[in-house]
DNA sequence: CGCAGCGAAGCAATCGTTTTCCGTCGTCAT
DNA sequence: ATGACGACGGAAAACGATTGCTTCGCTGCG
């Protein structure tokens, strides 16, 4: 147990320890098909726990040709969003003694794409995107460099649409919307405002289409459509500046996000109206605040740790036959949108 | 730009592909004071970008002896306690060109010792380890891991109560929980209920103490301490076992976490009293969602991106002066302890 | 008693980089 | 013309593992 300073014991000092060959220990310490003798075992897993000994995990990376890392990429992990997906992650990294490492995009496409270069470096097992990446021509950057990942041999996962050698663990957003759409004309609204992020970002263009779409069929008229982001902050001034323009009693806002939809509550309540009654609000993903907030948030299920474990095992699964259909969704009808009569 | 299957350009091929030595490639390529003639640079570089080469970090690391890695270890990643916290320290690994790991102990101590264990096959630069700590003797073996890992050379930065070789991040809980306590009794409380952790927790059980000792001082009494967990769920339950036993009118909860607060929030309301004037309620770090509840949430303000980016820097720089006192804390009165006459 | 057969230990090559050391070459002062 | 010296390219030895192949010792059969 003394800790010699500076360095870690290596697999050749717990052979020298043992008194066995340098390929013995390896194979008794770190898994291995062939048996080694059991008095010899005992000796090599004696000498490993006196000299504290653990494998270097670079070397064996090296070694092997391949590591034991799954690469996570996200556009904010203090996004409660964020943070549940990856919570699933890493519960099934975990099962399969995998460890994950993560980077946050910024939601910016130029710097996802060096970051997707950055972590290629290490070679990992898989690389998930969760970043909600644009469609326009700005993606082209790092779709190359997803290219040149899967060409090396690695999964790549992403949220949302996949296409190329890109697996897709998707989550039914145009049927979800539209269903919440379609509820709400049930509950009496016949006019709605939606805060959305820029055109271009599949999610939130297909939560704004569906939500079109089930609230025309139950004879709603979208009024609005305003363009800002997924954050809080967008959702506060985006709906600001439409009370500014002036919206109507009994109207509902549709943010596109939850994190939208609570910004859109909180200016709703700044500039002195009610939400709920006098003004509806409804989301999309069901974070745990949304049953917090006063009125709880009328909201569309989307089951995240859940989704972060299967993006995992989409990642890790040698046979994946992906998910046929996106997973369907269920809305959540709360206080914040009161039946209308 | 042809993708050769399965594996990916090694310095090897560069070189090759340049015309140049081993060396030489690693020399332009991968940092190195040494200088290498203009002609080559150009000519490693144009073969580096045509075979998109990227360093293999494992094998640098196990060349250089040292990895570009940091361990982040969070009790549960989907908590925005520690999401900000990890927001935080990524931010700060960024800037420095590492790469974050994080690991989640669920809480659990045997577990958490697993998991340090299992980083130190990584040899990261740095361990940061923001899992509430208990202090009794089942954080025994997490220590000897940790010791480990400090012996191997490896920085060791805890939030909360260092010792040791541990570099300790630390903020006032103490003090802040106190003003917490004597700004109630000035706002007029003077019957309060704790909703804590386990004993033994230190951040915890510091700002019980901190909250007891503020609010006796303003002549406040507290009539009963409860103690669960950090979730949402312990809150609940506590509260509604509390609940059950009889709370007065004009009481103030203090959870010891907003997410504590926000659980009890939920249990009043259940319960069929009317959180805020009936029942007050206070909570501790200020998570995002503790402004969009209502009543909004009394708390105290704890700037957790600042703190991870705070234990990260703790565990790069080699000069690290600690910071001599705990970070102060300002406490924020919110709707939720109303004035009471 | 000899030898085939087999199971297991160990030698040595290998993984992709870094880094030390050596040797060459050009420059400049004498 | 010569020699000292500074730059800089390249060969080769690490780094800490894994793994294919050789070797060795033993058992059992003829």
């Amino acid at each position: 147990m003394v800790a010699q300073p500076r360095s870690a014991a290596t697999l050749h000092d717990v052979a020298r320890e043992a008194g066995v060959s340098l390929a013995t220990a390896s194979r008794v310490l770190n898994g291995s098909v062939r048996k080694v003798a059991e008095s010899y075992r005992e000796r090599v897993e004696e000498a490993a726990a006196r000299l504290g000994y653990t494998a270097n995990l670079s070397a064996q990376a090296t070694a092997r040709g391949t590591s034991a890392i799954i690469a996570l990429l996200v556009a904010d992990i203090a996004d409660p969003y964020f943070g549940q997906l990856a919570a699933g992650v890493v519960r099934g990294a975990d099962e399969a003694g995998l460890v994950v490492t993560i980077a946050i995009t910024e939601r910016d496409a130029e710097r996802e794409a060096r970051l997707v270069r950055a972590l290629r470096g290490q070679r990992p097992q898989g690389l998930i995107l969760a970043a909600s990446r644009n469609e326009d021509e700005d993606g082209a950057g790092v779709r190359a460099e997803l290219d040149a990942f899967a060409a090396m041999g690695g999964r790549v996962v992403a949220l949302g649409p996949g296409g190329g050698d890109v697996r897709a663990v998707a989550v039914d957003n145009v049927g979800g919307a539209r269903a919440l759409g379609s509820a709400l004309t049930e509950l009496g609204y016949r006019e709605a405002l939606i805060l959305g992020a820029r055109t271009g970002v599949r999610t939130s263009d297909d939560r704004i289409a569906g939500f079109t779409d089930g609230f025309a069929k139950g004879d709603g008229r979208v009024a609005l459509t305003l363009r800002g982001g997924f954050t809080r902050e967008a959702g506060y001034s985006l709906m600001s500046e439409a009370l500014g323009r002036g919206v109507e009693r009994g109207t509902v806002v549709f943010g596109v996000s939850d994190v939208v939809a609570i910004g859109a509550l909180s200016a709703i309540r700044d500039a002195g109206r009610e939400p709920g009654t006098d003004i509806a609000v409804c989301g999309f993903d069901d974070i745990p605040t949304s049953r917090d907030v006063r009125p709880a948030l009328t909201t569309v299920h989307v089951p995240l740790e859940d989704l972060g474990y299967r993006a995992l095992r989409a990642a890790i699964d040698d046979e994946w036959t992906g998910d046929a259909e996106p997973l369907p969704l269920d809305v959540l009808l709360r206080s914040s949108t009161p039946p209308r009569t």
